[in-house]
DNA sequence: AACAAAATACTACAATTGTAGTAGAAAAAC
DNA sequence: GTTTTTCTACTACAATTGTAGTATTTTGTT
């Protein structure tokens, strides 16, 4: 219910930075397009999401010329780290491998990346086995 | 904003229906003290969220000769997969592979768990090339 | 400069979440 | 069967989230 200084994003703060993470300075109006290619939403939702979000320093704003920029301040694998965590110890109680298998039974997977997997595998056994 | 029927429960839901998945019909006393081995919060804390739980259907009630017991309506698995796909899609943008990366990246993960995953991993190529 | 268009600030609001107090009902203890 | 203990119901409340309107302030356009 605090521990802020870690970033837990929301639904729609996630979905901002996002946007951020592939585009990033970018204007409220560039964000709110782009969401709105997937959703109907305002415009000044946004906003207040953006003015909310640089109050709790989830991103920084900066005037370059006459316009205002936006850009994420944690990095996606920063909070891809920190709510995979927190799932992780949540619903799977700490069993990275219960989640793993779950992830891979998902239908998107396929073959090669299963592949590629296998490879990082031995690799890692080999790097762990040899710490160099 | 809505989408109920499919079980998005909050943290501290979560936490309640862990306990419930473990001891099965519980009592409002029972979840409470489950929960204060790990945290501090009051008896009706935890029987406002029972209460609310039932009225979302998260949770059934029943009556037991004088004393109400509670359980969990979703499964566990059920529950895990709703959490881990929109994990998926909204953090790791829907690949899974980079959330198993993040997964093996873990420190729990120790050598048996890979070595298990990796048998898995052989036995899954086969079945997918020799669809039975 | 005057007006139109766009952006920002400020305000609002309902739903949800986390927390718990109090009052009243039920069960247990004497 | 009355008192004490325990539960349950009901109420409250602040913070957060998702949404957006309105009022200003800036910019851009003639």
């Amino acid at each position: 219910m605090e521990d802020q200084s870690i970033y837990q994003p929301s639904d729609v703060e996630l979905e901002i930075l996002q946007i951020l993470w592939e585009h990033q300075p970018a204007t409220v109006r560039t964000v709110h397009e782009k969401i709105c290619e997937k959703r109907e939403v305002g415009y000044t939702t946004i906003l207040t999401f953006l003015q909310r979000m640089t109050k709790k320093k989830m991103v920084k704003r900066s005037k370059e010329g006459k316009t205002h920029y936006y850009q994420a301040v944690p990095k996606e694998t920063e909070v891809q780290q920190t709510l995979f965590e927190r799932l992780l110890n949540t619903a799977y109680r700490g069993s990275a491998m219960k989640m793993v298998m779950h992830a891979l039974g998902q239908e998107q997977v396929d073959d090669d990346e299963l592949k590629a997997l296998q490879q990082w595998l031995e690799a890692k056994k080999k790097e762990d086995h040899d710490p160099s």
